[in-house]
RNA sequence: GGCCCCGUGGUCAAGCGGUUAAGACACCGCCCUUUCACGGCGGAGUCAUGGGUUCGAUUCCCGUCGGGGUCACCA
């Protein structure tokens, strides 16, 4: 008895692994063409982390005019949960960053190298295993997992390196005939590979963004197919990325140490290996230390978060790839109006330390996009949000035409208005331009302290809409009227004058059109005043100054 | 603990043997015919540490310290 009749008895309706390389063929790709993949677990769950991992991923599969596909790595039951695909999918789609093949829901695929699904690809993992055992590559190892631990546990105490290896690796070296024996005894067991590795002896591996790492060969004999029948990550990873002809394999680096494991299942397998990219984690501050971003402790880690703040997507990729590429932010300055696409993104040129998240400047980009966006888009935008979001602001909203001119107001021009940065904060933005927002509100403001005195406040209101405030006037004359009204009631025209001779005047028409402001909007930042009189109209205006006046 | 990776201003970082050590966000000041935002100008602030190598080290080597990762029938 031979190794043959070892893997005919575990894997008796098993492929040969011939039918699957001619199955799935090279890709037919242009040269240099590059093949990534994201490969989540299907919780439904998208972490930042991994949102950046696929935006690389699809940003150098694009750029060489490859392909870039999502794979569903469920091979362990606990972590599904339901419709965790499709969720993936629509996080995915939510950035615009939807795959080019591979799972487009939790039942549905596209593209010709599936299932990218790898519960569906069983018969195809136990078709290599039974190959690897029939080269005396692979075992049944017999251990319990009460076993396995028992072993760590003397290992540890022991201050040995634990593992499944060497002499601890009693199964490695059962004969095929105890193997078979024990197999038809019905003992329970599961796969192992069967390292080629010494510990002793190093092995080199130079990752494109790591650069050159060294490592001790693995000698560990890992399971490659569990007691469910299904593969461990290794050995799927091995597979799949082989079958999928996968060219660069972009990961976190947490998978850094498990490189020469992954090189020798490679080479063992007589597959060629991908290149490796291991990207650093995104990091946040906490008390004093560096910590990855938590699922649990921050809400900040789940890219859904992006979406219920409603921060444009396209921020968060600029975001995204100015940690990537830090030479992103000098090539947006030189090109404001570029597609963030056209960026010559370097893979190699990534940051192999993590980053600090930094919500301040994602925010600072989210502001810069939304003022070159039209009025039209950002009502668009900010009502899609609304309606799933913040019925209030839905409500507001309803009204397009008025919305289109509040939204206009100092925008469209050379120098936009840059005042919202998500659109959650749209609401608290415009609300004061709507009458019954306005009116809900207190109106009990409080007037800058250079005019404090409660008459002149009248007054100033008072003059400026009977003998001033006309709704057909050009810009400068509007202006050139709140001067003459600060003149006539004893403050200067001018900021300048008055800073020259302070004792000469109350306060100055700052104050004065501080107070207009106060009167018109409650507050004392807005806008351009005179558009926002446009907007608002002649008798809203004039309602809203009369109700000031006490 | 073993193995591996990393350490430039508050943050992201360029630079990789000789630089006044870029730039962005944040911060401060001034200017921009009224506020705020924008924009302009200016400012403060950094090469973890100790040894080497070198005419010269932020750049190269070693140690220390600090941070991170990994050591599953989880991915």
């Amino acid at each position: 008895m031979d190794y043959k009749d070892l893997a005919n008895l575990i894997f008796p309706d098993a492929k040969e692994i011939s039918y699957y390389e001619e199955k799935y063929p090279e890709r037919n790709l242009p040269e240099g063409a590059v093949v990534t993949r994201f490969a989540p677990s299907p919780t439904g769950f998208v972490h930042i982390g991994g949102l950046y991992q696929a935006l690389v991923a699809r940003t150098i599969a694009q750029k060489t005019g490859g392909v870039f596909f999502l794979r569903v790595e469920d091979t362990d039951q606990k972590r599904e949960v339901e419709n965790g695909v499709t969720g993936i999918v629509n996080s995915l789609k939510d950035f615009d960053m939807a795959p080019d093949e591979g799972m487009i829901s939790d039942t549905e695929e596209i593209g010709n190298y599936g299932p990218y699904k790898q519960s569906l690809r069983r018969d195809i993992y136990q078709a290599y295993a039974k190959y690897l055992i029939e080269q005396g590559k692979a075992y049944p190892c017999f251990c319990t997992v009460e076993e396995g631990e028992e072993i760590r546990q003397k290992q540890e105490s022991a201050k040995i390196r634990p593992g499944y290896y060497g002499v601890w690796a009693k199964c490695r070296n059962l004969t095929v005939e105890e193997a078979i024996q024990k197999i038809k005894n019905g003992e329970n067991y599961i796969i192992r590979f069967k390292s080629p590795g010494r510990e002793d002896k190093k092995i080199k591996h130079k990752d494109i963004i790591k650069g050159n790492v060294d490592f001790p060969e693995n000698d560990q004999d890992i399971v490659i197919i569990k007691a469910d029948g299904l593969p461990t990550y290794h050995f799927a990873h091995a597979v799949d990325d082989h079958l999928m002809r996968t060219t660069h394999v972009i990961r976190a680096d947490e998978w850094l140490s498990s490189v020469p494991l992954h090189l020798q299942l490679f080479q063992e397998l007589g597959f060629k290996a991908p290149k490796y990219a291991h990207i650093s984690p995104i990091m946040k501050n906490d008390n004093g230390g560096k910590r990855k971003l938590s699922k649990r402790k921050d809400p900040e880690a789940a890219v859904s978060y992006y979406k219920e703040q409603g921060i444009p997507y396209e921020a968060v990729k600029e975001y995204l790839l100015n940690i990537a590429n830090s030479t992103f932010e000098n090539w947006r300055r030189a090109n404001p109006d570029k597609k963030m696409e056209e960026f010559d993104f370097q893979l190699n040129k990534m940051s192999v330390s993590g980053a600090l998240f930094d919500m301040v400047k994602l925010l600072d980009i989210g502001k810069t996009i939304i003022s070159k966006m039209t009025a039209e888009e950002v009502y668009e935008r900010s009502y899609e949000w609304a309606k799933e979001y913040d019925l209030d602001l839905e409500d507001l909203l309803k009204d397009k035409s008025y919305a289109l001119k509040v939204f206009g107001i100092e925008r469209g021009n050379k120098k936009p208005r840059k005042d919202i940065s998500k659109w959650s904060e749209v609401k608290e933005n415009i609300e004061y331009m709507y009458d019954n927002k306005f009116f809900e509100k207190s109106q009990n403001y409080s007037y800058p302290e250079a005019i404090s005195n409660k008459e002149d406040i009248s007054k100033i209101l008072k003059l400026y809409i009977e003998k001033y405030y006309d709704e057909n006037d050009d810009k400068q004359t509007w202006f050139d009227k709140i001067k003459a009204l600060s003149v006539e009631m004893g403050y200067a025209g001018e900021v300048k004058e008055f800073k020259a001779n302070p004792d000469k005047y109350k306060a100055h028409v700052g104050d004065v059109s501080t107070v207009i402001r106060i009167a018109l909007t409650g507050r004392t930042n807005t806008p351009d005043m005179y558009e926002i009189m446009k907007v608002l109209g002649k008798e809203t205006v004039i309602s809203r100054l009369e109700k000031a006046i006490k």
